[in-house]
DNA sequence: CTCGCTTGTTGGCGGCTTGTCAATAGAGCC
DNA sequence: GGCTCTATTGACAAGCCGCCAACAAGCGAG
């Protein structure tokens, strides 16, 4: 008789990378614990055991998901030096929304609940960590990268901001509120606003052109 | 020999209080699986049963957590009708700094993470039905609560404000990177700049005055 | 071709979790 | 005191998770 294999032994990536794909998807549609471990070995074709193995934890697991999820839109940063500051945050805005659109779904799911009560310390840790990522590329694509004066506060400022620009990406792909074009002037507006008139107004505006 | 009751009969509302409290302090601290219906119970000095029978399910009782926390903050909406719209935008955002530092602690527990992978609908559901809430008070406060001409895109703008708001707070109050004043300054401004300029310039300037 | 080694993978054990439900016992009322 | 109502208990069954010893796929050496 065929002595088939009962199953298949894989490279540890390769495996790591299958139950992670599984994890993601169930994550993604239905909330921690109503997925179990069982599930989640089921659908990856695998014992429930080697979760452990590969992931130590069903919340290592997670966390590992959302990790991934976090960092992937890393979109290419091109220097848009030139122009006004308008036009930079214009043009930078509307960078920023073409690559949500092309990751829709990828977007929508880091997006999550928009400022919930997750209160999940390890959660919180990861998103901040991709946020201020995100927070310097946004600098450095307007061409503020090197701006020295109050540079801690123009960060924290563009970290608050992209707090808007998730919300509004929300209203306008999920809720419908807003189109596209107008969350582009309100973004680019609001964006030029911060650098120019409340930065500005704060410490001086040498920086504006 | 005295017979004193072993266990205090309450009304039910008293009870459910009284549980619902000791959620809250635990789900503040600890993440929703690292804390136990036995934990909870315990810590309650309740028998684990009775907790079901209140809330029928750990996640609804999380879930009834997340409710209280979300609309608790119902500040007093004052009619601030008059003056510029600058003033009214610095005055309005000047209350809701106020009654934040006032809350601290319940305010930094609905914060969270500020847009999380969290994927819980009905988390994400009750986060929303506070956001519009909120953003109608602030409509409201700052005296365009009647406005027709694109309210709901007004409106849109403003729940994608509250997301810069949030996130602007957390700066201020978790990670120290901006002042009080300067937030207060950064949401004014920016807040000014939303009605004014963006609406402004996309329904025309009715409004302002 | 076979043996043997490495290590990816399994399967079941132990402890702990959660929801249910019949039984128990506060506390007000007559 | 006794009766009733129902808030509360405690134990039970099912299921979940982390652990670990045993197993076997696949490769290289002889």
């Amino acid at each position: 008789m065929s002595t088939e294999p009962r199953w298949r032994r894989l490279e540890p990536d390769e495996r790591r990378a299958q139950i992670l794909a599984c994890a993601r998807r169930l994550f993604g549609e239905r909330h921690y614990d109503a997925v179990s471990t069982t599930e989640l070995a089921r659908e990856s074709g695998v014992a429930r055991g080697l979760i452990n193995h590969y992931f130590g934890t069903k919340r290592e697991l997670y966390l590992e998901v959302v990790r991934e999820l976090m960092f992937i839109p890393e979109f290419a940063v091109e220097q848009l030096a030139h122009g006004t500051i308008e036009q930079r945050t214009a043009a930078s805005i509307d960078r920023f929304l073409t690559v949500v659109e092309r990751n829709r779904t990828m977007w929508l799911a880091t997006l999550g609940t928009g400022g919930g009560f997750g209160r999940d310390p390890d959660v919180e840790q990861i998103m901040q960590e991709a946020d201020e990522i995100a927070a310097d590329r946004m600098l450095q694509t307007v061409g503020l990268a090197d701006t020295t004066e109050g540079r801690a506060e123009l960060r924290a400022m563009i970290l608050s901001f992209s707090g808007m620009a998730k919300a509004a990406t929300r209203e306008w792909m999920i809720r419908g509120s807003l189109t596209r074009d107008q969350v582009q002037t309100l973004l680019s507006t609001v964006l030029a606003t911060i650098i120019t008139r409340v930065h500005g107004q704060m410490f001086g505006d040498a920086l504006l052109h």
